[in-house]
DNA sequence: TTGAAAGCGCTAACAA
DNA sequence: TTGTTAGCGCTTTCAA
């Protein structure tokens, strides 16, 4: 393996030069960083990113901790991540939380306090809040994303705006028995927020939200499936269904051609998120762009690290998609 | 942040020991080692990664290629292995490759090359030569899963075997008409695969395959629409089809839906994959296991390290589930 | 703008 | 079984 010392010997000059010329870090005449450049390319060297650690305390490398990794939400917005990471030089080191003690235990004890990373991405994960000290005791930049774990900077979308959004389009089209699909307080920030937001929406309109058209599920198209089959059974089957996610629509959708409802005409549906398969299904949703969140962390947490000029406002956008799963009350 | 050295003065022993009992390398006897324990619990030790692999050589982190973080597929591989290599400790660096050529050269050139991992596994990503040749001089374990990029040891389904089984079941049923979306040499190994077992099926069955009834299209969900809408509008319309991933077969699906064909009545759908929504689109597929896919591969890299025993055979297990999209021509 | 040299925190001979 | 100590390959003072 070449090393820096070689690199010197052959560019003519000392070490400590090489590594000045190649961190950019210091004053190096451009005579001697064109004989470095040429050196390096010439035995192909690539710096050890232990010995550079070690010496520097840089690592150049972000931590992404994400739940969930097969799921769409996620997956799209660790794509962002590792898009402008990548393209800064930055690795990603991954850490996937399950519900296993033993293993988030492992995670936040252990792998984040390796020194090896310079900052940390979470992704709407709910810590607990010996987790969340843990990782402000990291010492290093964090941000979330999503979720506003207290304590820890957040970029979040207006998750009450987003469901106001989507239940006030309900409401314009004239529907007044809206049911909603997601979870309260239990599930986390980010749905309680969403059904604030539902409830808002209905009560601006006059309307009482009604405890019987809500149904709890935790954001698989499943649970999605199987909240609807509940909803869409009632003898005051509700007009219309908020579900709190796209994948949560997906199963509604599902539940509805069981049931024989057809799709706008017995029943609209919104979801929320944008997924990618959202308009093969005609969703009608409230897409958050999470390939973007997922970039717009990158840049938080590089310019945390004095990388980037910090970008603007934490607020994320969002944008309501009209397509044809909703349509007035028959 | 408490070093290897307080550890050592407040366990009463050298720094060599401490080394020696937190590795588990060397001999160490059992009351130095109950006392090292404490002193590391007592202080909340952890070591320091850089350090550690810059004297060790051993990183205890393993890269992972992959191409389109967003599919479901890689995102469930991927999940797999982020499960096994936790459970042993080790970490994970992930390289996301995109179509940039700046992007790859990034990674294949650089990232890699840093010492950053002790070993790699790639999703069925189609390599370039000197991209496999650089990957195979990193001199460290490398595992593919998926495509067989000559040289690099790979864990793989028999994708002849896969589209085989596929294909027989639609031909099992009376169809002689089975058109098939996929790719040809182009799209790599993989599809050209499944299009082999695919004609040899038809071959089998005494079929000529019809170049007309073969479609190309990149595995995406719309690629697969477009493709089937194109097929399903011929005169001759095949009367089944089979699909070379389960996001093809959902396109083609929802290409049916839109020409109100009905599906199996009009047109048999076949997929690949076990995709987490094929249940809900009464897709029969045949299922690869992505997830334990991946768990075969971490564990392949961990036994090419030394930790673990080796596993079996390379093959990885496929099973063809029936669901609705499949019945008799009309 | 450059170079010499002292670490960064750990591991692994080697000697005891 | 343990301790001493020389690195591992860089970065960063400090002096020139």
């Amino acid at each position: 393996m070449v090393g820096i010392a070689e690199v010197a010997r052959a560019a003519g000059v000392s070490t400590a030069t090489v590594s000045r010329a190649l961190s950019g870090r210091g004053q190096v005449s451009d005579a001697a960083r064109a004989k470095v450049q040429a050196a390096v390319d010439a035995l192909g060297y690539v710096m050890s990113a232990s010995a550079s650690s070690l010496a520097s305390g840089r690592t150049r490398n972000i931590g992404v901790l994400v739940p969930l990794l097969d799921k769409w939400f996620y997956a799209t917005v660790l794509s962002g991540i590792a898009d402008v990471l990548s393209r800064h030089g930055y690795d990603i080191a991954l850490y996937n939380l399950t519900d296993d003690p033993a293993q988030r235990a492992g995670v936040f004890d252990t792998s984040l306090r390796r020194s090896r990373i310079d900052g940390l991405i979470t992704l709407t994960v709910e810590l607990s809040d010996p987790e969340r000290d843990g990782i402000l005791a990291l010492g290093m930049p964090v941000v979330a994303v999503g979720a506003p774990n207290h304590g820890i900077p957040a970029l979040t979308v207006d998750d009450r705006a987003v469901a106001h959004a989507a239940t006030s389009h309900l409401i314009a089209l004239g529907h007044r028995e809206i049911a909603h699909i997601g979870s309260g307080r239990a599930g986390g920030e980010v749905p309680a927020r969403r059904r604030e937001g539902y409830e808002q929406a209905l009560h601006q309109a006059g309307i009482a939200p009604r405890a019987e058209l809500f149904a709890h599920a935790d954001f698989t198209i499943e649970a999605g499936h199987a909240a609807a089959l509940e909803l869409l059974r009632r003898t005051d089957r509700p007009t219309a269904l908020f579900a709190a996610s796209d994948e949560m629509a997906f199963g509604a959708l599902f539940a509805a051609r069981e049931l024989a409802l057809d799709v706008p005409g017995d029943v609209s549906v919104v979801g929320v998120d944008g997924h990618g398969m959202s308009g093969f299904f005609g969703l009608t949703t409230v897409d958050q762009f999470p390939q973007a969140q997922g970039e717009r962390a990158a840049h938080a947490v590089l310019a945390a690290l004095g990388l980037e000029a910090p970008a603007g406002a934490p607020e994320l956008p969002f944008e309501l998609v009209l397509r044809t799963s909703t349509a007035p009350p028959a």
